[in-house]
DNA sequence: CAGTGTGAACCTTTTCACAGCA
DNA sequence: TGCTGTGAAAAGGTTCACACTG
């Protein structure tokens, strides 16, 4: 281990450990060498190992790395070990459907509030919480403590209650809307585009199409292709 | 430009820029910068004009792209330019929440089948279609001319609905649901969690709090740090 | 001796900076 | 003159390979 500077690219991926090592310590797994993290992280052992390795020293070598003990220091390293309460604004499909996602409170993150611009939703209950008006915001946020906000409006809406969440003190927000938004320097921002990834398998796909028209029906034979 | 390999980085940010670009064609702009397309994309004016370069030389200097041709050259290059049924597997919350969701049939993808495991939800129609039963896949597949599978089962029936939908002949598969499922290699595969970037805000959340309380009233006051 | 921890090599991606064109 | 397109430099991330240790 090194300095106190862990790489965004390890970063992202410690969730990802975290949910195997959390899954096999369900099913009593004590020991967990990089290889076995690794193939069921889907990444290489190295790259465990490296990214274990900004953590601290907590293998042993020739045996692996505790799994109990590893939890603990993933979740200290990201942050999980206090709650998070969590405000949903846009009570739609999707603001519904996260409302109820139980691998947010098993995660630490309890929704802990709902809002909605809409007369029509302030007072429903939806996930056993009662939606509130947006111009509540500032009121909610110091009642519950919100940490984290997430924008899940329509896109024309996204700027400006993210605005509101910003202005109630809220400073890490992510945002489901596809609109990209923008915010104070200060405040941290990740944005969700649910067709993304969508997009990205249809380019691989039509890839693939167009590599078999030319295996068989298409042009000259050539070789198939990785 | 130069030959037919795009990085995956741009082919990750073809999307976003398509989206901006859209939302500029129906606000009527025929015309735009790298700058202006950097700004409302969220990066910076080098990356786009390097990422556009990989499509070809589609814009004018002194000028910059024209909208509506762009828009036409990244759906092209995205394969968006057909349309590709997709089918949803595990009608929860997320499942229903997907199924209703604009922002896939808006871009080519059109949520031609809903099939789930429980009996209970057989025959019940959501977002206007009928849920299927998930032994039915492969006729549904075969009907639909099924490109994509989403899976959106919890994470314990995900391994075993994803070797469904690959025995079925769906090539391309979006993991929604939190376990890391594994494909035949000829399988393309993504896998959204949507705690992840939850738990990446929490970290640079929890990364402020400690900056703070050493500025602050714990030790020694330090130069506050980017 | 199996498996960690890590420098060093390698590859990808980002950013710079500027020549060249409309 | 303003903005693209792109080599070249810099940064960031991944993989290799092996010394070291429980």
């Amino acid at each position: 281990m090194k300095d106190r500077a862990i790489p965004e690219a390890t970063i992202g991926r410690l969730p990802v450990y975290l949910r195997v090592l959390v899954e096999m310590a369900e099913e009593g797994v004590a020991t967990m060498s990089s290889g076995a993290l690794a193939s069921a992280a889907g990444v290489n052992s190295a790259k465990v190992r490296k990214d274990l390795s900004y953590l601290g020293s907590y293998g042993t070598r020739g045996v692996g790395y505790d799994v109990a003990y590893l939890i603990h220091q993933v979740r200290r390293e990201l942050g999980l070990t206090q709650h998070w309460p969590v405000l949903i604004a846009g009570i739609g499909n999707l603001g519904h459907a996260l409302a109820n996602y139980r691998g947010f409170a098993r995660r630490g993150f309890q929704v802990a509030a709902l809002v909605d611009a809409s007369p029509d939703r302030v007072g429903e209950a939806v996930a056993g919480l009662p939606v509130e008006h947006v111009d509540e915001l500032p009121a909610i946020v110091a009642r519950e403590g919100i940490a984290i906000g997430v924008v899940c409006t329509p896109a024309s809406a996204a700027q400006e209650v993210t605005d509101r969440m910003v202005a109630a003190g809220i400073r890490s927000i992510l945002n489901f809307s596809s609109a990209v938004v923008s915010v104070p320097e200060d405040v941290s921002l990740r944005e969700v585009d649910l067709s993304l990834d969508l997009q990205i398998l249809a380019y691989y796909e039509q890839r693939k199409a167009a590599l078999e028209s030319v295996g068989s029906g298409g042009g000259r034979a050539l070789t198939p292709v990785p």
